[in-house]
DNA sequence: CTTGACTCTAACGTTACGTAATAGCTTAAC
DNA sequence: GTTAAGCTATTACGTAACGTTAGAGTCAAG
């Protein structure tokens, strides 16, 4: 009968010669016996075995419970299985759901950074700077937006706007009590209104951008958050509430 | 301003004191500065990076790397992302592959397994052995199939039987050697041909039963690997050989 | 002043091996 | 006979991202 070495067992299966060690320490595939001096020797029988380790393995089953499937002949493969494949269903829609996030994500780093940079930036400065700012924006818009936007914020630093900052951290508590009103209630529609204003205040945030601010506002878990922080739910009220607004209040833009 | 603890800090971003702890190790994310006492004191500052971290994080991005993109601002996050959105694909392809093979091996297990236990069975009795162990099966079968085959297996051990063996040996020998023909080739099919007399010299291997093996050489690991140990492409080359044979060499089986 | 809730550091445990490091064995070639 | 190539063994540290005690100091409230 013939017997197998470590090397000629793990190129058989192709798998490295430590994983064989691995698994003997491990008490999950033991040699069927040790040579004079200590070498391990396997057969046919551990071929086989090691074989549906692997084909375990490769479900991603964990070596213990793959130990037990094939020395516990009670083990309920079945469900082990069945068990698996939710957990592995799960993953893929995790993963696809990431997928999706980091498309977004892409595209506003390609396109819309400059959205999140005016965030950042309308966050945290005084009145006179953000002016200069913007219209240091505003000239060079378009050919090197994202790294002056960048640079600028390196620059300048996180010096607080005392004023802005309250009166964002109000606009913030207001909405936050109202989570749960229709997004169309005419309360909500005024702080929003103030909000909008707030930003365009410092900025020139147009129907269209303050739209795509909104969505960010869901779609990016950096603002949701943020968000979140003030009130369960209130990035989503307040991306709808956007949404009432832009389809409504047009008006008051121009 | 606001500072946060490390549970307040924890609880906003709904993940663990020790993870803070190990972020300010490992410098992906340093306390704003210590108290007195020597009690982590996080701003907001950190609160917005801890949501980046945890924004990419989510990615699936090794924490190196995270430090990378928040920390040097000449990282390219575009490329990095778009290399996860690779990986990430190819995660999912294999999981999902996964899930079709899980499905298929619980089909195996639930309605078919006696098929892999006739493999195993048919592999290493004696003829005497071997019928009498086909009369049991077919008495009972369809009532305990699955119970019955995996006791005969672990009762009769493998005590081969050399000469079926050898001519086993020898047909996947000589199919090994033919990888690469055409599986309708005259030669391939009577070598096929032998294999099949062979297993029904034992079995009542019908065709659809054989068709059925067929199919197991390629989707189930154990036995391709048994076979890719001849030559590579021998499962499936066989598989194809056997769909072949099944498909046109009807008049033999009769 | 005593709880209870919170904080710190230090350090081992987890998963499935990879990667040396050190040393003995086998075998074919010279 | 020796030597070099290639195999084998054991031991043990390294990996990623924390979880989990464990021991000990700290803070606010009753």
């Amino acid at each position: 009968m013939k017997v197998y070495s470590v090397r000629e067992l793990s190129k058989l299966a192709k798998i490295s010669v430590r994983t064989l060690h691995h698994y003997d320490d491990i008490g999950l595939l033991k040699p069927a016996k040790r040579s004079e001096k200590g070498y391990r020797l396997y057969h046919q029988e551990q071929l086989l075995l090691l074989q549906q380790i692997l084909f375990y393995r490769e479900m991603a089953i964990p070596l213990k419970e793959i130990a037990q499937i094939i020395n516990d002949p009670d083990f309920d493969v079945l469900k082990a299985l069945e068990f698996h494949k939710g957990e592995i269903a799960r993953q893929i829609q995790r993963w696809e759901q990431l997928l999706v996030t980091i498309d977004k994500t892409m595209l506003e780093l390609k396109n819309n950074k400059a959205m999140i940079n005016d965030e950042a930036l309308y966050r945290g400065f005084k009145p006179e700077e953000a002016k200069q700012v913007r219209q240091e924006a505003i000239d060079k818009w378009g050919e090197e937006e994202m790294e002056n936007a960048e640079q600028r914020i390196r620059e300048k630093g996180n010096t607080g706007w005392k004023n802005h900052q309250e009166n964002d951290e109000e606009i913030n508590q207001l909405l936050a009590s109202m989570v749960g009103f229709k997004p169309d209630d005419v309360r909500v529609q005024k702080v929003i209104l103030r909000h909008f204003k707030q930003m365009n205040l410092y900025y020139e945030v147009s129907k269209e951008r303050y739209r795509g601010l909104g969505k960010l506002y869901v779609e990016d878990e950096r603002f949701t958050q943020y968000y979140e922080k003030y009130k369960e739910g209130l990035a989503r009220f307040i991306q709808q509430a956007i949404e009432v607004f832009c389809d409504n209040d047009l008006k008051v833009i121009t």
